[in-house]
DNA sequence: TCGTTCTACTAAATCGATTTACAACGACCG
DNA sequence: CGGTCGTTGTAAATCGATTTAGTAGAACGA
């Protein structure tokens, strides 16, 4: 590999001149002077080195993204469109880590972005604690965190980018409701993260504003620690036979997102019921995979492009200008339809 | 951030004592300076500089990760798979660069690797064309490629490793001919990759060999460059409609991989064609979401957590000790059977 | 007593870039 | 003709680690 030494005497002129072409000061120069470093710099395939670049200006291109694990589709969606986006738009690259959601993990992984002289990160984290994050950010880590809102009252050292969860729940949930499901239930996973929370308030609120609080529950299923976010459709499958053994059964069914409902689609078959004619069932996320599905999954769809592009603005933004504050920027959902919604087989009294 | 001198006024020694209890050469120090400078690195939180480490070393504890999609699920599952080892085993991070399969971005990715300091690449290209590997490789780059053979021939400068395709895609085709399948059809993507090619000669021979060579035929759906792969399901989706509406149609198809059979489900479904019943269908790659379709898809699984760590351990011990030569290492695959394949409905004779 | 050999440690050069401070050289002005 | 500018360029310090070459002092042998 050739250095900027080598350029310079190429070319036959200062390294400081060299350094100058690298960097845009092409004012500073004469014409002639300018192509020759060109030239040389041509002749020789020369690359700067990232390192020393880095050693000096203590910036390196780089982002961090930290999502649970990447074998979930849906993070690899979210990933694909970052990484994308960071590197047309900003010449950023990414250095990705799966979590499992440990927060040693998380933590191990943060310090070494650090040594490594990132300086921005991306988290899919939706840890309830944010503590061992602050540590990082004093140490002048930029970091914006996705799919959890900031901490009520808590002065944020992190940016939060989100759906609105709440609505999107609500959503799935008023979906049921109008074609006249009356027995409800939200189907997530045991563990608290922010966003499960905002949803369980979401389907809550929906159902007690049509007065169907009493018959509204939320079904979680445990899963052990350490699991990488795939293993939610085989819980989905084991609690759609569970529920399908149930004979006062939800007839309407959200799930926590589509991962969740593809196993809850394959356990309720499993045990001979049918969507939709015995159960509804609403997914959030909308999955490419989920139209696939059969039947096709009716979700509530996230606008991961447009999240995935506020979440590289603002790193790279924070990153350029310290004095910009962590703010919360809350994206709406849509819902799209597919099949597996129907009215309930006897239909309960339409409310309103 | 603290620096190696910061940590070596602290503790009242040199610099150089310092750099020496981080590389292990305890051995070379008393006891109690020893701990001396491990309290000094543990009150100041101390991380070294990776850059300066870098600089000075040439080495850096960072892999790189090129796939055509990470929204893939199954490019999801070897990254996440990957990332994991190389990061318990080796405490190697990795940078993660999405390519569209193209040979340009490919390029630009292995060009900011070696800028970057990273000496090792994990390739999952399938590109016919491997020569802007070549001038990386030449340039120091460790290359590892997954899912492509060697070419015949040429004296390889990557190692391969990869799964034997066309044993992958015979079993499908047996297992079809074993349920007295006559009618074949392989579907797959426009577009030549090595992986395809292996397929395609894989499932002809099959067919040959059980005398059905006249049957049997490939259909390539055609997509538009620069797809991220996640589109294979659109495209089978598509071709799964178009097979529906042929009088001649096979009756038992074996998918260019999980995503394509997904597609295939969906558009044959769309066309009111059942599976098994009217279609019988094998996909390749063994997806956990294969076992959630409705009917469970019959696939060929890869060993991608075997393969996965092979990769690993190739770059990282061929970055260690230049003089190992590129090999290329295959790994078998197996099939489970779910219940996307039935005797077809009109019995062919049984061959023998 | 002097030379040798360890042990325990340090000074200083180095990796490849960036950047500040400054120099050489015309041109221009009065 | 001497002084001031502007243009075009360079020398050298610096970032934070690693590593080579070497030193001080104690212990030991003859």
């Amino acid at each position: 590999m050739s250095t900027i030494q080598d350029v310079a005497r190429k070319a036959g002129v200062s390294t400081s001149t060299v350094s100058n072409v690298l960097n845009g000061r092409t004012d500073r120069m004469g014409r002639e002077t300018l192509a020759l470093v060109m030239a040389a710099i041509a002749a020789l395939n020369y690359r700067p080195n990232r390192a020393a670049q880095q050693l000096k200006t203590g910036h390196n291109p780089m982002l961090g993204l930290l999502v649970p694990s990447i074998a979930n589709p849906m993070y690899g969606y979210i990933a694909r469109e970052i990484e994308t986006f960071a590197q047309h738009m900003y010449g950023h690259r990414v250095m990705l880590g799966n979590t499992y959601r440990s927060k040693e993990i998380e933590t191990g992984f943060l310090d070494d972005l650090l040594s490594h002289g990132v300086r921005g990160v991306i988290m899919i984290s939706s840890q309830l604690d944010e503590q061992h994050v602050d540590q990082s950010v004093q140490r002048g880590l930029v970091a914006v965190s996705y799919d959890r809102p900031a901490t009520p009252g808590a002065s944020p050292s992190l940016d939060h980018v989100t759906v609105d969860n709440a609505a999107a729940a609500s959503m799935a949930t008023r979906h049921l409701i109008g074609r006249g499901h009356r027995r409800l239930a939200f189907v997530t996973a045991a563990g608290q993260t922010m966003s499960r929370r905002a949803k369980v308030k979401g389907f809550l609120a929906a159902a007690k504003a049509a007065g169907l609080a009493d018959s509204a529950h939320v079904i979680e299923g445990s899963m052990q620690a350490g699991y990488g976010d795939s293993e939610l459709a085989d819980l989905g499958r084991m609690l759609g036979a569970q529920i399908a053994a149930d004979p006062r059964r939800p007839t309407g069914i959200v799930a926590v997102n589509d991962l969740m409902a593809f196993g809850l689609l394959a356990g309720l078959r499993d045990a001979g019921l049918s969507v939709p004619a015995d159960v509804s069932l609403v997914g959030i996320d909308g999955l490419f995979l989920s139209a696939l599905m059969n039947p096709g999954l009716t979700t509530v769809r996230l606008p991961v492009p447009e999240m995935a592009r506020k979440l590289v603005e603002r790193v790279i933004n924070r990153m350029a200008d310290p004095s910009i504050k962590p703010d919360e920027f809350i994206f709406q959902p849509d819902l799209v339809e597919r099949d597996s919604v129907a009215a309930p087989r006897q239909p309960a009294r339409r409310h309103a």
